[in-house]
DNA sequence: TTATTTTAACTAATGATATTAGTTTTATCA
DNA sequence: TGATAAAACTAATATCATTAGTTAAAATAA
């Protein structure tokens, strides 16, 4: 019941090629042709794999943000309050930074209301939420603010990779500025 | 120095085609085939109005950013303070509600670093930054707060399309919140 | 060991796409 | 009226994703 072929992919391996190609040329050049070649096979290999080009950006959509995930856990460990909300949100931008090419996988999969691309998601959230609680906040104000902080994050990568912020002043130091101008802010609403 | 072909399309209609296609199907819909189709001209003659695929893509993130630029500025007449920067936020993620292939393909062009496409989002920036210095902010903390509101308002709107947030809570209410808060953190940092 | 089954590769073919080259039509202007 | 320039066209090419059908190799079952 599990025999093995001559190449011998697996899912694992080729996510990973996916993903190098992601971040070195962008998602717009990860086609099955080009993967194909990466990875010494033929393109309609692939699809013993994954079904087709959608299948591969849900498969790669849901692989970033486990990785993304596993980032954000690590930070969290050992740190509460305003230094943890800081810290995570420091790894999240790192990891935009670090990998365009699979952050930008996050949100290329044909749907993203998908309930498995969701779940990966909720995984960070949930996190999120946990981290907040250490300020106690009234109702629905803990959602308001995990909405807020991921509005803040995403936006943030999305706008430094795209090369929105042009003034000449340090991107770590705004990242820092406008984390804490938000926790401090929803404390008082 | 002004002859007139047959069909006498002008770019200003090729875009506004182009973006009735983007609402509708999304931008990956957003094809030479399609918008030929939609034209009544045959996908080669596009040729003769931008430089291809890219060059459409171009023109269209442009035409966007102008747009969402009107959009935002009309809503800031006769306003400032807190309501100005409460009133713009709906305004821009209004904007991305009732055109989302627009704002999509604001952020599609090939290059967004491309000097053309830069100055048109300026406009937007500049506006931001007229409406904050109701807030006497210090130094730098100007800058800080409009990379911070851009970054708000971008995640947010981003967000929401995606299907991100999927809590049963108003979305309006959070925007109203999320942005309350910054503008009160920003004040005291 | 031998036979069967399953997996994962393959070739070949199709349809859609963007793109280029070269041509034709049409409207303006001298 | 004739020249020019803009914008349409046809034809052809290369690159995709995708489907259908086939083959080879590895694991399991007899």
């Amino acid at each position: 019941m599990s025999p093995r072929p001559k190449v011998g992919l697996d899912i694992k391996e080729i996510l990973e090629a996916a993903a190098e190609l992601a971040d070195q040329f962008g998602m717009q050049e990860v086609t099955l042709a080009n993967l194909a070649k990466k990875l010494g096979i033929r393109p309609p290999s692939l699809y013993n794999h994954f079904d087709g080009l959608g299948g591969l950006r849900k498969k790669m959509a849901i692989y970033g943000i486990e990785r993304l995930y596993e980032v954000i856990a690590k930070a969290a460990i050992g740190v509460a309050g305003d230094e943890a909300v800081l810290t995570i949100s420091k790894a999240y931008v790192n990891f935009a930074r670090e990998h365009p090419g699979i952050y930008e996988s996050t949100l290329m999969a044909p749907d993203l209301e998908d309930e498995e691309v969701q779940l990966a998601g909720s995984k960070i959230v949930e996190l999120t939420v946990r981290i907040l609680q250490a300020y106690s906040l009234e109702g629905d104000t803990a959602i308001h603010a995990v909405r807020g902080l991921r509005s803040i994050l995403h936006g943030f990568s999305s706008l430094e990779r795209s090369g929105g912020f042009k003034m000449a002043l340090d991107l770590n130091e705004s990242l820092e500025i406008i984390i804490k101008a938000f926790i401090q802010g929803i404390q008082e609403s």
